[in-house]
DNA sequence: CCAGACGTTGTT
DNA sequence: GTCTGG
DNA sequence: CCAGACGTTGTT
DNA sequence: GTCTGG
């Protein structure tokens, strides 16, 4: 699954791998944990991208409340086209959601110990995403927010869990964002990204808090 | 018809 | 909003 | 994902 | 154990 990244790629950089119309100013974060406020690439008029700040937890148009996106974190690639709460976003509302690299959690006799993973070498990619838009029935307020797309992990992966986020190379950025892409296009970008072009570490637990936010949670332990 | 769910992960 | 279960 | 809370009444 | 908050 993913329920834990890091994005320390500076805007401008941001900009240029993913195409953005404008250059955001963007703080590094190395524990970016769920219910934040993350950034989203997701295509704007024109034909152009546009990055937007939006709650990490998707809250369906329909929701009553807000609180049940501290449970949609992430939606399942393989079932996401007809799941309620994330179908209509799978169609109209798919986004990027940009990363350097992503923590998993791996079952060590009775506790646990969490594994960096990224591309070989480093880098920004972008994980497949849905973002949804959505308005408190009660208070009125506005809110966007996003989920982030699994899949089966690739054999670097399994040997720490058994899901992991979709991760779409630049050359797929286009299709995966396009308005009017058709199902049988875009299932086949939902696949694992290949072993050979990643690498994984141990890292500290210091990672655990999502109140730490500090480089040492990107550091091999 | 209305009521209630709508999700993933991990653990058991 | 839409589907399933009663 | 992990960490931390998990409750009511009455009084200040 | 389960839910909320980050």
């Amino acid at each position: 699954m993913c329920g834990r990244y890091f994005l320390t790629t500076p805007g401008a950089v941001l900009a240029e791998a993913f195409g953005l119309d404008a250059m955001p100013e963007l703080a590094p974060r190395w524990n970016v944990a769920p219910s934040q406020r993350v950034p989203i690439v997701r295509a704007a008029g024109g034909g152009g991208r546009e990055l937007a700040l939006v709650r990490w937890g998707l809250v369906p148009f329909w929701a009553k409340e807000a609180a049940i996106g501290n449970r949609l974190i992430n939606a399942r690639a393989e079932s996401l086209a007809e799941k309620p709460a994330f179908r209509d976003s799978y169609r109209k509302r798919r986004c990027l959601v940009p990363a350097d690299g992503f923590f998993e959690w791996q079952k060590v006799g009775a506790g646990k110990q969490p594994w960096l993973l990224r591309l070989r070498g480093g880098g920004v990619f972008g994980m497949a995403g849905l973002w949804s838009s959505w308005r408190d029935p009660a208070s009125g307020e506005p809110l966007e927010s996003c989920a982030i797309v699994t899949t089966a992990p690739n054999e670097l992966a399994a040997t720490v869990h058994d899901r992991m986020p979709v991760l779409l190379p630049r050359a797929l950025h286009a299709a995966w964002l396009a308005p009017a892409a058709s199902p049988s296009e875009l299932a086949p970008l939902l696949a694992p990204f290949p072993a050979d072009g990643m690498e994984a570490f141990p890292v500290s637990k210091l990672v655990n808090n999502p109140a730490r936010d500090e480089p040492a949670c990107i550091e091999p332990a």
